[in-house]
RNA sequence: CGAGGCGUAGCGCAGUUUGGUAGCGCGCUUGGUUCGGGACCAAGAGGUCGUGGGUUCAAAUCCCGUCGCCUCGACCA
């Protein structure tokens, strides 16, 4: 117990120093390093593997609905982001520039992308001539880089990585409803792949993307009862359309401007869900995403038979299709328990002279951190049924925290207290700005998502007859 | 961008007050004994002290600049 003490001394307490712990957890785990510039992470094997899976559950998803992937440049024209007003208003002071290539000063300067509204746009206005051409539903994955004041591994970088998903349609409706279907989408993928339970709905004019008629956000709570919005979709009415000239001529003849949403989802989920999941040992990864879902540490390995009965094991469970690590490395088999479950990785099957004379295996859950017994013969069902396991008790996990701690409140110094503990809190809001910035400034909280109904009577601040129901929460 | 902290071996740190041969723990290499919750013995390797300038016979140490990281605020996927 000493000695897992010490270990336990080298990654910050997720109670009382969370940054820290998050900090500490990322980088020892090896998912990320620092870059050389400002702002800028490695994403190291590990870690990208965490992504790749990501990207291979959402790929499918949209594929499902009919989205194709494509890839548009880097560089932006800087008269592009002009052409919308709010646009450029919102995304001017975190831009990065190019001002120079090929040894010289160049004429307009380019953007690097913080985000592709405007290229696609343009590019969709190219594509787009008819209602035949409709609906037109895009997708790419690729680096954005936005210049953040301050940053952090996954939650908040200079350049990270994404999908964003561009969509025209004929009509408003469509679009609109193409918008909440993604968030609904994104939803699903969040319980069912990141086991995590989220909050989603409308963004209040303040939170909303630069450009956008209505964005939607997915927030989900963090392990000290933050928020982070971990995704988000906008409907776009035709600002971007009028500013980019996507036109089409209707089946009546009459020539339109399209309508865009916009949607999108990042790295960032990677570090929810280690905020959402991990515990003073380090990660805890949900099953659908784990690089490693498997961890087989040998006991006694040059016992006889040791070796083999691993491997024979690792083969099977490989075979059955899950993701599975021999860890026959000369670290002793303690120095492996600790190093796994810091790694977060689901299941730790041990095997040793022991078991393997009583045809048993010894397995380890990360999620409860408790050993059983089970049959070796039955390894692959056994490992099935862990895992789906691990993954319903993460998410309700999650969800129940998620539940007792949302409060409500009525007055502003109730809302400050809900946050204070470390909760959301949903209260009453009048719709005005004013408000709303009251609150950030007496409580650090922002209004995360509002309600799809309206269930408070007055709002938090001012008194006056409730127009929404918001969540606040401070958020990172 | 404001306030604070930190940059010395792969990692964590001491050394800086009071200038004088570059240190410790872990890790790493080799050999051996081990192996059911971070094993042990022995022998080794490894450092432009973030970086540029200045002061000095002499700088990790003092002075000026600069870059980076962390924390907290203001801004954001």
């Amino acid at each position: 117990m000493a000695k897992d003490n010490q270990f336990v001394s080298q990654i910050a307490d997720i109670e009382t120093d969370f940054p820290q712990w998050y900090t500490d957890v990322v980088v020892k785990t090896k998912l990320v390093d620092y870059g050389p510039v400002k702002g800028t992470m490695v994403i190291r094997p590990y870690g990208y593997a965490i992504w790749e899976n990501i990207q291979k559950e959402l790929d499918s998803r949209f594929k499902a609905m009919g989205v194709e992937n494509a890839y548009f440049p880097l560089l932006i024209p800087m008269s592009f982001m002009t052409k919308e007003a709010e646009h450029v208003e919102g995304f001017a002071p975190e831009v990065a520039v190019v001002t120079h290539a090929g040894g010289a000063k160049l004429e307009e300067p380019l953007v690097v992308r913080p985000t592709s509204e405007t290229i696609i746009g343009y590019m969709m206005g190219k594509w787009v001539e008819s209602w035949r051409d409709l609906p037109l539903r895009q997708n790419q994955w690729c680096n954005v880089m936005r210049w953040e004041k301050t940053t952090r591994p996954f939650l908040r970088t200079s350049e990270f990585l994404w999908q964003e998903g561009h969509s025209v349609f004929a009509t408003g409706e469509e679009a609109e409803t193409e918008t909440l279907n993604m968030l609904r989408l994104y939803e699903e993928f969040a319980k069912n792949v990141l086991c995590m339970p989220v909050l989603t709905g409308r963004k209040t004019e303040k939170e909303k993307f630069a450009g956008a008629v209505a964005t939607y956000g997915m927030e989900a709570m963090m392990h000290d009862g933050k928020s982070l919005q971990s995704g988000t979709t906008h409907y776009m009415g035709q600002n971007f359309a009028k500013a980019f000239g996507v036109q089409f001529t209707g089946k009546d003849g009459v020539l339109e401007h399209g309508y865009t949403m916009s949607y999108g989802v990042s790295t960032r989920l990677i570090g929810a869900l280690i905020m959402t999941h991990g515990d003073q040992r380090g990660l805890v990864l949900p099953p659908p995403v784990a690089p490693v879902q498997v961890v087989i540490v040998p006991i006694a390995a040059k016992k006889e038979g040791v070796t083999e009965a691993c491997a024979a094991l690792c083969g099977r469970l490989q075979k059955a299709g899950f993701r599975v690590k021999l860890d026959d490395s000369e670290n002793s088999p303690g120095w492996k328990f600790n190093e796994w479950e810091m790694k977060g990785v689901p299941i730790r099957i041990e095997l040793g002279p022991r078991d393997i004379e009583n045809g048993k295996m010894t397995v380890f859950r990360r999620d409860t951190c408790e050993k059983n017994e089970l049959d070796l013969a039955a390894a692959e069902r056994e490992t099935g049924a862990s895992l789906a396991e691990i993954s319903e008790n993460l998410y309700r996990k999650a969800e129940k925290r998620m539940h007792e701690r949302i409060v409500d409140a009525d007055t502003l110094d109730g809302l400050l207290k809900g946050v204070d503990g470390g909760n959301f809190v949903r209260a009453g809001w009048c719709g005005c700005r004013a408000c709303e910035d009251k609150v950030k400034e007496f409580a650090q909280a922002t209004a995360r998502v509002m309600d799809k109904e309206n269930s408070a009577q007055k709002c938090v601040v001012c008194g006056k007859p409730s127009v929404h129901t918001v969540l606040f929460a401070r958020a990172y």
